[in-house]
DNA sequence: TGGGTGATGTCGCTTGATGACATCACCCTA
DNA sequence: TAGGGTGATGTCATCAAGCGACATCACCCA
C-alpha cells in the first residue's frame, strides 16, 4: 500500500484520518472509472488503504457509498417546509423546500453531472435513488402534517413535489442551458401544474 | 429427493410441469411465513422440488420472483393510453391508463393485499416495485410522445400518473371502505389536479 | 503508567449469483 | 423404430456480498 504523507488534525482512526471519506472518493472513483458492477468491495477498500470489512462498518453495502448527502438534503427540505409561512398553501411550502434543494445542489453542476451519469448508468444505483426520492416524499408529507396539512392533500403535495425536484433536477444536469436550478424547479412546478390542470 | 405424484398435463420439463409457477408460489409462502430476509434461495428451491440454480435460471434475483404480473400491467396500461381517443388531454390519456389498471387489479382485493404486505415490510422488495413504477412512469411517457404529446408535458403526465396510481392503489388495500379501485383511481386523480393548482 | 475506548484488521462463515458441463425426457425425422 | 436434436434441469466450482467474533493498536485520560 502507498504511504499517505498526512497532516494530523483530528486522527480518527489507527492510521490516517477519515477513513469513511476515503473510502467514499475511491468508491466514486472506481464507479466511474469501471462501473459498478466491476468494481468490488476489497478494490474500494484497498484504493483507500483499508480492508473490506471496515467498508461495511460505515455504509450498509456497496452502493450507500453513493448516496451520503441525501440525509442532509431531506432535512434541509423539510425545514425548509416546515420553517414557511403559516398562510402558505401546501404547494407553496413545498415550493419552499425545493428552493432549499436548489440552493443547497445549485453550486456544483459539473459534480451533480458526474455523480448523476454514474447513477443513472446502473440500475442497481438508479434503485437506492429510488428510495432515496420514496423516503423524501414520506419526509416531506410529514412536515406537510406537521403544518396542519390533512392527509389526502399532504401526499399528493408531496409526492408532487418530488416529482417536480426528480424531472427539474435531470432537465439541470442533461441540458446544458444557463438557467438555474432555481429557476428550473419553478418553471417545473408551473409545468406539472398545468398539465393536470387539463385532467379528465 | 422427494418424489411428487403428478398427472402430467404439458410436462415442460423432465419432472413434475411448471416449475417456473412453483417457484413463485414457493417463494410467496416462504416470504409470508418466515419473512423476506429469513428466506434463502435454496428453501424456495427446495419447497418447489427443484435446485437454486435452476431458480436463477428463471429469476434475475430472488425479489424479481414477486413482480411478474409489472410486465403485463404496463404493457395493458400503455395500450389503453395509446388507444385513447385523439382528441382527450395528455392526463385524459393518464386516465384511460389508470382506468385500465384498475380492471386488471381491481378483482382480488385480498391477494393485493398480501402481497402488499410482503413488500411494504422489507426493503429491498420496496426497492424493487419503486424500479418497476419507474419503468411505468417511463413507458407511460413514451406512449404519450408516440400520441405527439411534446416532451416537458409527457414527462410530467405520465409522472403525475404513476403517483395517482400508487396512492391510489395504497389507500385501496389500506382503507377496508367499499370503494372500488376504479373510482379511488379517479378520485385521486382530482386531488392531485386540486392540490397542484394552488401553487405558488 | 496503566487501563479504557474506538476504529481497524483477521478469520471464517452463510448467502447470492453465475459459468461450465453433464444428464435425461420428450419430439422429430429418417 | 432407432437415432439424434432440443430444452430444462442437475451438479460442481467459484466469486462476491455481507456479517459475527475476536484480536490489535493508537490515542486519551485518570
Amino acid at each position: 500500500m502507498s504511504h499517505h504523507v498526512i497532516t494530523y488534525t483530528k486522527p480518527m482512526g489507527r492510521w490516517e484520518p477519515d477513513g469513511v471519506g476515503r473510502l467514499r472518493k475511491a468508491a466514486m472513483e472506481l464507479y466511474v472509472e469501471r462501473g459498478f458492477e466491476q468494481t468490488t468491495v476489497a478494490d474500494i477498500a484497498e484504493r483507500a488503504g483499508l480492508t473490506a470489512r471496515t467498508f461495511f462498518r460505515h455504509f450498509a453495502d456497496k452502493r450507500e457509498v453513493l448516496f451520503n448527502g441525501a440525509a442532509a438534503l431531506e432535512a434541509a427540505m423539510v425545514a425548509a417546509l416546515v420553517d414557511a409561512p403559516a398562510a402558505a398553501t401546501p404547494m407553496e411550502a413545498v415550493g419552499a423546500a425545493l428552493d432549499a434543494a436548489a440552493e443547497m445542489l445549485g453550486g456544483n453542476r459539473d459534480y451533480s453531472r458526474q455523480r448523476n451519469s454514474v447513477i443513472t448508468s446502473h440500475a442497481e444505483l438508479r434503485e437506492r435513488e429510488l428510495i432515496k426520492m420514496a423516503s423524501l416524499a414520506k419526509a416531506l408529507g410529514g412536515g406537510l402534517r406537521q403544518r396542519g396539512v390533512a392527509d389526502p392533500v399532504a401526499g399528493f403535495a408531496a409526492e408532487a413535489g418530488v416529482v417536480v425536484f426528480r424531472l427539474g433536477f435531470e432537465r439541470w444536469v442533461t441540458e446544458a442551458d444557463d438557467q438555474t436550478l432555481g429557476e428550473i424547479m419553478r418553471e417545473s412546478l408551473q409545468q406539472l401544474r398545468a398539465v393536470t390542470a387539463v385532467a379528465g
